[in-house]
DNA sequence: GCTAGAAATGCAATTTTGTTTCGTCTGGAA
DNA sequence: TTCCAGACGAAACAAAATTGCATTTCTAGC
């Protein structure tokens, strides 16, 4: 999971195709690469025993399931106790609307990704998540008017 | 593609599981949410066509392949005209290392996820897409201490 | 430069999964 | 009530993933 995994030409090729599609069958990657599909498919399992393919996902939507609205949301906390900081996590961690949250550096301690419904559900998210916690001091909205580029790609060189 | 969808109980179910794992056989779906595996094939592939489903990838580790640095940017520009506006889209768009951009109301116009290798790397994309830019007014950087949660898993319901 | 050991490969067989077919059922409109 | 459209499940089928095995390639170590 935390080993080295060292990997080669083919091991990114083979990575940079299935970060677009991994329903990509291993012969027709086979093809693209230059090996066999058991040896693409031998590679494609260690990279997920090792922990470099993280997970295989569908990509959804959100505005086609109810969602259309994202934001982000910067969060100032009062302390930066570790103790404090760590129930932070777990707590922003925990909401199914928080897709992602960080803790960054800078004049924010974490930055947050919420998607909701519609802005009364947001409103009532910041109750819950902000109003109600002692320990955020304030915190920053942006709503996404556009969605220009969505993705967890990594460039594989 | 932009038709309304419509889903009911079973898709948002389907939805739920392809979202956590995409690998999942349609014949062990079927089973979780009493459907036969080719129901679940017949909603799956329904939901690919109407744009419910966006994409199928698999997600990488970015430490993993050599990019361990996480950033965020809020970026403000000079001018709003929506030529600008777009060119400067397309722009961030474009760069592999912008992993997500999204045009957002609020003390930002735009807020990026960049990821890179070193921080010498984030400083050279700094010069080529803001100091380089005439429309970037400026710009504030957060560095991500912890990835918390990362994810672009929506609630279902 | 040569050789042993380890690792990775390709091929072919097998198993699992995805896909198509087809007959049936259900719900709604005429 | 009858007809039609849409969705379903069972079974047959096609395609893909997976496994076993012999061979090749790579890497040291001598």
């Amino acid at each position: 999971m935390s080993v080295s995994p060292d990997l080669d030409a083919f091991d990114r090729a083979i990575l940079a195709i299935l970060q677009k599609d991994n329903a990509t069958p291993q012969r027709a990657i086979g093809e693209v690469v230059n090996l066999s599909a058991p040896a693409v498919q031998r590679r494609i399992k260690r990279m997920e025993e090792t922990g470099v393919i993280r997970a295989n996902v569908a990509l959804v939507d959100p505005a086609k399931v109810g969602h259309p609205i994202t934001i982000f949301v910067e969060v100032e906390v009062e302390s930066e106790r570790a103790e404090l900081i760590d129930a932070a996590k777990r707590g922003f961690a925990q909401v199914p609307e928080v897709q992602q949250c960080y803790y960054v550096t800078g004049e924010a301690d974490f930055i947050l990704v919420v998607t909701v419904a519609t802005m009364a559900d947001y409103e009532a998210l910041t109750r819950r998540l902000f109003f109600e916690n002692n320990n955020v001091k304030r915190f920053r909205t942006f709503v996404a008017m556009d969605r220009v580029k969505v993705g967890l790609e990594v460039p594989v060189e």
